[in-house]
RNA sequence: GCCCCCAUCGUCUAGCGGUCCAGGACGCCGCCCUUUCAAGGCGGUAGCACGGGUUCGAACCCCGUUGGGGGCACCA
């Protein structure tokens, strides 16, 4: 049988980091085995859901690199993929499980099931305790005579309810253990632990791969994948891997809270897709023994979900920044270039698409960019230097570099070694600043070009020195020279 | 309180009874290279939670302890 996995958050609020590792890895099981991904939204809950959230979704999912073969946007044969327009389906379904006698009509609240158990000297918070299962047609309607309106629950089955989890191995939880839970509310409206279930029967998702926080609800999903079963909605029970979670600091499940959970906030500085992909691949399994880099394509090839680990990984920022950066060294100069150019535009500095001429330093700055960068908003203050008329000096490095009588002097002598150089290039630069810096005057290369690079990029980090220069021209680069010899000499 | 999950360097992990006085990566610390910052090269630091078994032999299997995490809704 093929495999069938799907993804089904709900479209509620940002979208965390955790839920996307969730996706990778249901997305690459899929891949992996030939099989089929379904994306399903699950907005049964309007005050919570928002169309705004939905798109969002498909957006990330779409930035990743995960593609769906049923769901939003793409259909398929088990459509509609949006809960909010199944709503018959899950009263059909739930009228079935009634008719059957697998669900019941319960009319308890809940501070009369919490009295019964503490007259039987039990904890209350044991949870429901079964009471309605066999109410007579007119104790039914004496209920309803009160003005109560019940709810439907499922009858849990009375046996051990076992599974062998794809990640875990077997799990298994006492008959009796799981009390009679609701499918549908007493205003109709069916809840999650019903509704997840009968789409996934009815999608024919055969490899569940979900949070470590639904482990605790699997037996009920078994118990009800029975009656579904048995009722002929369902054609079986699917296999279930619980992912681990993904930690913040202090081993605490990632919270929504925590802005570091948030995906939006990698996009925006700047990650790559497939390197963040990478990262979040690790969070779990590993490719290899001695191996932590991969593209997409190659965890698709090597993804075994029976070898993800079962402990929970820590989000590590470090590590992320470092995968992301060894794929961004990684990428053809090219795509670099296209890459980055969204960033340098949207901080003002180039146009989307760049100049020609724009293009052309872009090109030639690229590779010794490329090389000390994380992310691609880095780009930004990098390299904005060479895309302004006149460099805004940070005044830490003015402090630092373009202080005293000695700065002066080097930028004088820089800027009269250049100003008749025969050729402006980058061998003929580094020559007649070696020579009228270090020779000339006696300094030592540190000091020599320290000052030169803060006249010339306003910053103590900068590309390579003699390129910059080529680059940014003769006429830019003595007025930059001229402009800092005027702040060194205070 | 009840139920469940987890346990190898600071972090992510490899290890699926002998080839492990435990391998890789990130981080950190040195050194080299060097016009800055990086990158790169070389080297170093650091771990099988504890106690019992099983076995000729245990990081690997079993039990317990401890520690950490999660779930116990007419939320999803």
């Amino acid at each position: 049988m093929t495999v069938r996995t799907r993804f089904c958050p709900s479209p509620t609020g940002m979208v965390h980091v955790g839920l996307m590792r969730t996706a990778l890895f249901n997305w690459a099981h899929a891949r992996h085995t030939g099989g089929t991904f379904v994306f399903r939204i699950e907005d049964t809950d309007a005050a919570r859901d928002s169309e705004e959230s939905y798109r969002h979704l498909l957006d990330c999912l779409r930035w990743l690199g995960l593609d769906w073969d049923e769901g939003p946007e793409v259909g398929g044969p088990h459509g509609p993929y949006r809960q909010s327009e199944r709503r018959e389906i899950y009263a059909d379904v739930a009228a079935k499980l009634v008719a059957s006698g697998h669900a019941y009509e319960s009319f308890s609240t809940n501070d009369e099931v919490a009295a019964r158990r503490m007259a039987a000297g039990q904890d209350p918070k044991l949870g429901y305790d079964n009471a309605d299962r066999h109410l007579t047609d007119a104790q039914k309607a004496a209920f309803r005579a009160e003005g109560r309106e019940p709810v439907l629950r499922l009858a849990m089955p009375d046996e051990d309810l076992v599974w062998t989890d794809l990640v875990r191995g077997e799990v298994r939880f006492a008959a009796g253990s799981v009390p009679d839970f609701v499918l549908v509310r007493g205003n109709g409206a069916p809840l999650y632990p019903f509704v997840n279930p009968v789409d996934d029967a009815l999608m024919e998702i055969t490899d569940v791969l979900r949070g470590e926080d639904l482990l605790p609800s699997t037996p009920r999903q078994l118990a009800l994948y029975a009656a579904l079963t048995d009722i002929g909605v369902a054609k079986g029970t699917p296999r279930f891997g619980h992912l681990p979670y993904v930690t913040g600091e202090g081993n605490k499940k990632l919270s929504k809270r925590d802005p570091q959970s948030n995906l939006d906030i990698y996009r925006e500085r700047g990650f790559l897709p497939e390197g963040f992909a990478n990262y979040l691949a690790l969070l779990g399994w590993s490719i290899a023994e001695d191996r932590d880099i991969f593209s997409t394509a190659e965890m698709v090839e090597a993804f075994d979900v029976t070898r993800v680990s079962a402990n929970p990984a820590r989000f590590d920022l470090k590590k992320a920044e470092a995968i992301n950066a060894t794929h961004l060294r990684a990428l053809p100069v090219e795509e670099f270039v296209e890459r980055v150019v969204p960033f340098l535009a949207g901080a003002g500095l180039i146009s989307e698409p760049p100049t020609p001429e724009q293009d052309r330093v872009l090109r030639v700055i690229a590779p010794l960019a490329q090389e000390r960068m994380i992310v691609l908003s880095e780009a930004v203050g990098l390299l904005a230097f060479l895309f302004v008329e006149d460099v805004e000096i940070d005044p830490a490095a003015a402090e630092k570099q373009l202080a005293g009588p000695e700065a002066v002097e080097v930028l004088d002598a820089a800027a009269a070694a250049l100003r008749d150089l025969p050729e402006f290039t980058t061998p003929a630069i580094e020559e007649a600043l070696k020579t009228a810096l270090v020779e000339g005057l006696g300094r030592k290369p540190r000091q020599a070009f320290g000052p030169v690079r803060v006249a010339i990029g306003g910053r103590t980090v900068s590309p390579p020195l003699y390129e910059s220069i080529e680059l940014l021209g003769r006429e830019r680069t003595l007025h930059r020279l001229t402009a800092a010899r005027d702040v060194a000499a205070g």
